[in-house]
Parts: C-alpha cells; sequence; structure tokens
DNA sequence: TAGGCCATCTGGTCCT
DNA sequence: AGGACCAGATGGCCTA
C-alpha cells in the first residue's frame, strides 16, 4: 500500500540478527565505533586504511578513543555488548517515535485513504501545526460570536444551523470528511492564503511539495475565486462566514507561519 | 539517475 | 552510571 511500510518491511526488522550481522561485521574490522567518529572528517578510503589496520593498530586505535576507564573496565567483547544494547534502545526510540507519528497522522484529515500517500514526517509535523492553528482561529471565533450574540441579547440571531461553523466542529479532525466537502478550496490544513508564499519559501515546505504534488499539501489554494477567494462556497447565502475557516487567518499568525516555519525547517535539518 | 525519505549506527551531551 | 536525546553519517528504497 504505501511504499514506506513495504520499506521498513523490506529491511531488517530483527535487530537481533542484524546486529550479530553487523557486529560480526565489526568484530572484523575492530571497533568501527572509532572508525565512524571520523566518517564526517575523512574521505572513504581513510575507512579503508582503517579496516586495514592490522591488530595491533585496531588495538592501539580502539584504546585511544577510549577513556580510560573504559579501557580498565571493558574488554572488547563488553564494548560490543554495550554497543549493541545502546543501538537496540536507540532503535526503539525511533520506532516508538514513529509510532507516536503515525498516531498523529491517524488525527490529520486528508492524510487518509487508499490513494493518499503516507505523509512525511515534515509533512505531518507542518500540516499538523497548521491545522491546531486553525482549530485555535475557529475557537477564538466560536468564541467571539458566542460573546456578540449574548452580549447584544438578540439569540434569536444565533443560528448555528445554517453555519458552516457547526459543520466545522462536527466531524472529527481524524474523520476523512471532515474537510472537502464543506471546504473544496481553503482546506484547513492549507497555509493561509497571506502565509501561503512565505511558507512555500521555507525550505521545509518546498522539500514537501515538489516531491509529492499529488499530495496537494500545503498548496497555495487557486487564486479564481476574486478577492474573497473562493472561501464562502458552503455558506451558501451570499454573505461571508463568519467563521474563521472561511477568513484568512490574522496577519500575526501569518507571521508564526513564516517564522515557526523556517525555525522548523532549521531545526529539522 | 538524481533527489527525497527513511532506518540505522554512532558518539556526544544532558539528565536522573 | 545508565538512559534519553540529539545530530551526523551512511546506505537502501522509491519516484519522477
Amino acid at each position: 500500500m504505501d511504499s514506506d511500510t513495504s520499506r521498513v518491511s523490506s529491511r531488517p526488522s530483527s535487530p537481533e540478527v542484524e546486529d550479530i550481522f553487523l557486529s560480526t561485521a565489526r568484530k572484523t574490522g575492530g571497533f568501527s565505533g572509532t572508525v565512524s567518529s571520523t566518517q564526517s572528517d575523512s574521505p572513504p578510503e581513510l575507512s579503508a586504511d582503517l579496516r586495514s589496520l592490522s591488530s595491533n593498530d585496531e588495538d592501539a586505535l580502539t584504546m585511544k578513543m577510549l577513556s580510560k576507564k573504559d579501557r580498565k573496565l571493558l574488554s572488547e567483547h563488553e564494548l560490543q555488548t554495550m554497543r549493541l544494547k545502546i543501538n537496540s534502545r536507540e532503535r526503539k526510540r525511533m520506532h516508538d517515535l514513529n509510532i507516536a507519528m503515525d498516531g498523529l497522522r491517524e488525527v490529520m484529515p486528508y492524510a487518509h485513504g487508499p490513494s493518499v500517500r503516507k505523509l512525511s514526517k515534515i509533512a505531518t509535523l507542518l500540516l499538523a501545526r497548521n491545522y491546531i492553528l486553525m482549530l485555535s482561529n475557529s475557537l477564538e471565533e466560536m468564541k467571539r460570536l458566542v460573546g456578540e450574540i449574548y452580549g447584544s441579547g438578540h439569540h434569536s440571531s444565533f443560528h448555528p444551523s445554517a453555519c458552516g461553523t457547526m459543520a466545522h466542529t462536527g466531524p472529527l479532525p481524524g474523520h476523512p470528511a471532515v474537510s472537502h466537502a464543506s471546504h473544496p478550496v481553503h482546506h484547513p490544513l492549507l497555509p493561509p492564503p497571506v502565509s501561503t508564499a512565505a511558507s512555500l519559501s521555507a525550505p521545509g515546505i518546498s522539500a514537501v511539495n515538489p516531491v509529492r504534488p499529488h499530495h496537494g499539501l500545503l498548496k497555495a489554494p487557486t487564486a479564481s475565486a476574486g478577492p474573497l477567494g473562493s472561501s464562502f462556497q458552503h455558506w451558501g447565502t451570499g454573505m461571508p462566514c463568519p467563521c474563521s475557516m472561511c477568513q484568512v487567518p490574522p496577519a500575526h499568525v501569518s507571521g508564526i507561519n513564516a517564522v515557526s516555519m523556517s525555525r522548523l525547517a532549521t531545526d529539522s535539518k
């Protein structure tokens, strides 16, 4: 179904097997932790050189990279065992992180359906952020409307059933039907129109979009709807829908978007 | 084939 | 001391 899953399944799924293999391979080349630490500073041929070192050289190098205490306390076998343990923990940690990421994907609208490819991690995070912003805006708008209505006293003018606003809050976020039906163009997960340019200029976004254009994620809404955009289609009355989903978020939100997107992109590297 | 995405290993750092 | 977290490096898989 999704390539990522198959990709995962195609990888060695058993840490033990892989660890055994790797540990065996490394054992032939000495404790590779010392080699790895030089990977970023040395060309590949240096690694080859290291592998070609005599056992005495290997020992010397290994000993050089270890603290005195380690040298004293740990045999090579113990070091190897410790490495495997650490690797296993790290693997588990990353698996847990991926599980959490899947959980996040599950509650994200728009990311469901057989024809929709699994969101990448960065896309999941960025969409989640936009979604949270959208929900926050909706909440604020609801509060404001309720305040206006009960403040002015003419309760009869409050007709939630006529407003798409209630429809927005109806389906659960994870419900696939939450979005497209009532907002064919201005999807809540899309960056606000104002911030789209800034968002798209962020490395993180630009990295997302070209790769998976079929997602349509974070894509700017089509500009075919005039000054007000096509945001009011579901409202149906010809009047601007008061709900926040149909309005451009406040400028400060867009500002946060641009900054945070850049930060996210920067942080994620 | 290049680029994107990902899993894994690894060493360093910080925290408990 | 041990574990969690992080970031860099590496290599594999997939898609355009």
